[in-house]
DNA sequence: GACAAGTCCTGAACGCGTTCAAATTACCGC
DNA sequence: GCGGTAATTTGAACGCGTTCAGGACTTGTC
């Protein structure tokens, strides 16, 4: 909650406090009602200033979202830290991170709609590859790097510098995924998870295979530009 | 031109008229300005008619982006079947499609990211796995469908009956690649399309092998899941 | 404690997508 | 032709996100 580090901080500490404000109750209103239905004049109301006063601290109705990935990175890195220090296989912290994402993600499944549509756009600066995300993507794929670093399957060196940014683009997948799962308790995605962190682990195995040497390496630079693409 | 065959009919001749008549006036608009910078007002006025009939024929604004996929699909289509005939085996087909996928989006290439940012919302008619896209999306995959089943290389029956959804899904990824490639002629994207159907052609090799089989089985019923899905 | 230089805050106004009741026009059986 | 029904068309109105000129307040300086 007080981990909003990442804006152009306020001139004084009225500021901040006005900031913090709106953006709460921005919070609390979009996870109650969802997007599209929350206006930024009842959001100022609510927080009891003017409509203009909340866009002299959020440019744009859209910049709340940021607000909402931190909100939730936050909370999973926090609930992610004792499943990894249980685990020391990768399989397992994958798994756990994977469903500790999915259930911190949980209360704003009708909301995470909305969140998509905008981080997909290019030009938006929510989209994951943009300048304005970097903070929270490095810091999101930092989980994984730790996860990856601390185990000890043998993985051939070139695999293991690409494998934080691949499992990060495979989490994003899921994440896609469980945005258009409507199944009960979203089971189709957990269900999604347990097979393809299954399939993830043979496949790394397979990848390790000295006689995959030529294809992982094809692959790796492929995966490599990719990531430096962003 | 005239192949928008899909959208529920007019109850008069003059009603079909006027509906072709908004919808080219809006596609000459949005190409030329981007979807933002494009009003409704100024589609209406152009075309000559009121703000309100052109609501009476397109529910929403992004109601006008269906007719461009049906357009460019078309388009594509048309402009594959050459290829198609000239190669045979998969990879250089492959490469042709794709390669004629981003030639057909090109002039659009501004106008993309609105597109797919509508289309990454579960909420909208307009994303491709939503009830209302079922047809061009089934039109997309039938065109890999063809690829595939024509193709003389030695793949077994359970990756051949997956492959064509398998490569819908990955020509989804480089489209959506394409969108975020700001490089000169989109020169990026071609390279990766150059390199991942270089890739793709060695993993349905390794796929194919017989050793492969318990992972493929097991990879191939994710897919199909994956595919039932949607 | 007065002044200046910001910063914070206000609310009216703009243009947009969208809706709707009512007016107009086309169609069809007689 | 004629009337009636249904489709088409209109334009005003609504609520929204966003902007902006200016007022109120804080902070630092002497």
């Amino acid at each position: 909650m007080n981990s909003e580090t990442s804006h152009k901080p306020t001139k004084t500490a009225k500021g901040e406090q006005t900031r913090a404000l709106i953006l709460d109750t921005a919070l609390d209103l979009l996870e109650e009602r969802g997007y599209e239905k929350t206006t930024m004049r009842e959001i100022a109301k609510k927080a009891g200033v003017s409509l203009g006063n909340a866009y002299h601290y959020f440019d744009t109705k859209e910049h709340l979202i940021q607000a909402f990935y931190h909100r939730t990175h936050a909370e999973h890195l926090a609930a992610t830290a004792p499943a990894l220090a249980k685990h020391s296989d990768m399989k397992n912290r994958l798994l756990a991170v994977l469903r500790l994402k999915i259930s911190t993600l949980a209360p704003y499944h009708e909301f995470a709609g909305v969140l998509f549509k905008t981080a997909a756009d290019p030009r938006s600066p929510l989209n994951p590859f943009a300048h304005e995300s970097e903070q929270v993507r490095h810091d999101s794929i930092k989980l994984f790097e730790e996860m990856v670093a601390n185990t000890k399957a043998r993985i051939p060196p070139d695999l293991r510098a690409e494998l934080p940014y691949m499992l990060w683009l495979y989490h994003m997948g899921i994440v896609l995924f469980w945005i258009h799962d409507t199944s009960a308790k979203q089971a189709r995605t957990y269900r999604l998870i347990d097979r393809t962190v299954d399939l993830i682990d043979k496949l790394i195995s397979l990848a390790s295979n000295p006689l995959m040497r030529p294809v992982r390496k094809r692959a790796l630079t492929l995966v490599k530009e990719l990531r430096e693409f962003a």
